[in-house]
DNA sequence: GATGGTATAATCAAACTTGACTAGTCAGGC
DNA sequence: GCCTGACTAGTCAAGTTTGATTATACCATC
């Protein structure tokens, strides 16, 4: 996940000070990327160094010094080719939620039930939240778009999350499924090293 | 993204030993998480500093020694408290690839769609990997579940793609959209920081 | 004119992550 | 009997990320 194309996008657009860019990306671009000041300030040095962005210092007012970056050509390069490579490949997305899904079966089914609606709730409110987002741009501005996309993967989470509840709903037990720790399944059947299953089998032949 | 949970979660099913835990993931968890194998081995040293997995050497054949890693009583209650925790709130998700739509402006439009092609290809192929993935114990396997859950965000990033596409099918330039440079625009109307306003204020203030 | 709160601007130590590497074992071909 | 390639098992240095902190400026109000 390159987060200077991220930097390098906005540089092009204006030269910002550190500051600046950082609040930019808490207040509009919030949704889309969770880069923290001090990462954004470690990949700003490292395009310095590579020659992307320039740094000046200034002083405005009696405020102490900033640093305000600007754009080089180079680095304007090195975007494009970022922008172009992002655009063609597709990214693998991973959701921290679903690890916790995995391991279901650890919990009664209607603790299950009752804890994700509380994850419920809170998707509601985030989407509630993303809808009322201002278009600044007409309908086809970009931002405005990725947020469409976001809330269109939040609506599938909610619908998905409520089919899994109705299933959860009328069962007291796991004990009518196939197996009570699937991973316990799958690990002793299928996914044992090749190691292990020969030094079995070998010491079961000597055994016989 | 707490990864403790995985491996506490693996451990509590059965012991194992690095190599096996990261085989299990690499293989069957690829599509849940990306941890990698030094990560694993630095969260498994810190689970055991911290007293929630025990370690013990082993010999096996006369195969280089390994490490096994078992639960401990208190790692299976930090491992409880991490999956009410993880079932109970909502994590936000963010996508790489969404970063460079934001910046879709700087290419022309056509080139961006026959770009997005190649991401659609990607995801196409990527889909029917996933859903040719064997089901191991019927059809709640919550694994199955979470593979479906990822299937579905899939299928809502094609439908979003193609959408988009449809958009830029019919055009060659961005002029006719309100604003060429949409993120300018929202720095220069409505994201000068309060600080810079009021300096602005005063300037000007000063010079009439 | 002291005090507390927020905004501005950035840095640092500590924690986390990863690509590249080490080092031994085993099976099969020649 | 030796070589190659794949499997087993894990480590390390270098790179990345972040919570906590520093430090000054401005403003309200007491």
């Amino acid at each position: 996940m390159d987060r200077r194309i991220l930097l390098l996008g906005l540089l092009r657009m204006q030269e910002m000070h550190g500051y600046q860019l950082n609040d930019f990306i808490d207040r509009r671009l919030d949704f889309v990327t969770d880069l923290k000041k001090p990462t954004a300030y470690y990949i700003l040095d490292k395009l310095c160094k590579d020659g992307y962005v320039r740094e000046a210092t200034e002083q405005a007012g009696n405020r102490p010094e900033r640093k305000v970056y600007y754009i080089t050509p180079e680095g304007e390069e090195c975007f494009q080719t970022l922008l172009r490579q992002n655009l063609a490949t597709f990214e693998q997305a991973y959701y921290a939620d679903d690890l916790g899904l995995v391991f279901m079966h650890s919990l009664a089914p209607q603790e299950v039930r009752t804890a994700l609606e509380k994850k419920v709730v809170q998707i509601k409110r985030e989407i509630a939240q993303l809808e009322e987002l201002p278009a600044h741009n007409g309908p086809n501005d970009p931002v405005r778009l990725v947020l469409k996309h976001k809330i269109a993967h939040l609506q599938v989470d909610l619908e998905w999350i409520n089919s899994l509840s109705r299933m959860l709903a009328d069962r007291e037990t796991w004990d009518d499924e196939p197996t009570n720790g699937t991973i316990d399944e799958c690990l002793q059947v299928g996914d044992i090293s090749n190691y292990q299953v020969k030094e079995f089998v070998q010491s079961y032949t000597r055994n016989k």
